[in-house]
DNA sequence: CGGCTTCTTGATCAAGGTCAACCTTTGTGG
DNA sequence: CCACAAAGGTTGACCTTGATCAAGAAGCCG
């Protein structure tokens, strides 16, 4: 993709990402230093290391992992465009989350202290800072009491709302689908479950007639009745989300 | 506890927390409005409710919680002192996590927008602010990767040692013994289990000589052999902690 | 000493993991 | 345009983990 200067970003045009005024507009445009584009499967960021760069996602798919000794990868949050990648490996010595790409990805890069220059010169940005950080930490939350709780293909449908109403919020749904590039695999490594007993949930959520997913798309067909069955709420959000 | 001046704060003595200059202390010591004791098992926030004020635990044990629909309660984080109470439920407009006293407690309480004020006056201040919250957010990243992965005593193993890690942290634990008030349900609402099986998980971890727990104390008796049976690794914290 | 709550132990059962075979797509080269 | 290979997806059989239900056993008050 060609390069994006902050102020013609196409993310930021969206309702749902938070405006900055010109000048502030000028500032971050100044701190994108690079931006690059990835092939589907390349790493992001390494899980272990140190890293000096942020990014953020400016098109395509991404999921944040954590590998535990037996090799097995755990998904910890779905990356969707507009989603902050490496804050953990540039804060913590020792970040043991990598991200990897699901789709081909394009990046904006910041380097150096971007977060130093943005509380400096941005300092009233902080609260939809961290509210955007205290929303993913609520899906997060979420995930963490229904992973205790339901079956697999509730979890599985709930997953499949939250994500098709994000996607939705970034213009990236209408009608009920949407374009879905995740595979079993990936499915299982987020849900915690294996891979063939997400086979069998996708099967039963077909079966109930709730949403049907193949080729890279997921089709929900009865949004009410499948709102039910996971327990999904869709409340609005809290206010417009941060993009850096 | 009488009141404590932010100066005085028995906490901010521990090596655990970062250190403000006595300026940058003297302004936290004004936005501290007010302190508060409450017995065990108040509630300190009530879930589904927005809060003006933000709370430091200064002394005692906290849970913060989440509710299903089913009433079955999912335990999100285990506060100690010095933890941050109510971040979630100060930025967002509808916060499901609730905060509740599992020992009697003391509240510092932050009234009106101490993080503004936090932001403007200490904004140096926001690197160890959030290093706290992405160390919180690892704590959170492990466990979500344990649940798919582990069984229930292996879990339960963890749990206690990054515990104990984080009470000796504290200066509350000491030659393996420590004062650890949770009870086999609580146990269960933070794992995910029925309290059932907590019961035989902890047989197993006793049988194993790897650790007993009675009487409101936890003791590890082979802390190595519980760290490989656990996978887990104490690595050096990323810094200080932050502490209001 | 009752009358609580908490903890333990046992028996049964269901959700989901594992292993293995087979089916579908997709891609590649002749 | 077909043949075949490789990757991903589905289905089935069996087994393990942990939930559920229920009955006792400790503690812990009054």
């Amino acid at each position: 993709m060609n390069f994006v200067s902050c102020k013609d970003c196409p993310l930021r045009g969206l309702n749902h990402f938070g405006n900055f005024t010109a000048d502030k507009l000028e500032l971050v445009s100044t701190l994108k230093t690079d931006q690059i584009d990835l092939p589907a499967g390349a790493r992001i960021i390494e899980p272990g290391k140190r890293a000096k760069r942020l990014f953020t996602l400016l098109s395509g798919w991404a999921l944040r992992y954590r590998m535990n000794d037996a090799g097995a990868r755990k998904v910890l949050e779905v990356l969707l465009p507009g989603s902050l990648i490496g804050l953990q490996n540039t804060l913590q010595h020792h970040a043991s989350s990598g991200a990897v790409a699901v789709t081909p990805v394009t990046l904006c890069v910041f380097d150096g202290n971007p977060l130093d220059e943005l509380f400096e010169e941005l300092q009233e940005q902080y609260v939809p800072f961290l509210s955007t950080m205290m929303e993913d930490q609520r899906r997060a939350d979420v995930r963490a009491m229904q992973n205790a709780k339901h079956t697999a293909s509730v979890r599985l449908a709930y997953f499949l709302l939250d994500s098709y109403d994000r996607l939705a919020e970034l213009g990236q749904a209408q009608g009920g689908s949407a374009y879905f590039p995740l595979q079993r695999r990936d499915f299982a490594d987020i849900l915690g479950l294996s891979d063939t007993h997400v086979s069998r949930s996708t099967a039963e959520l077909s079966e109930r007639g709730l949403a049907t997913m193949r080729a890279n798309s997921l089709t929900i067909h009865a949004r009410q009745r499948m709102a039910e069955f996971a327990g999904y709420l869709s409340h609005r959000r809290t206010g417009k989300r941060f993009l850096l």
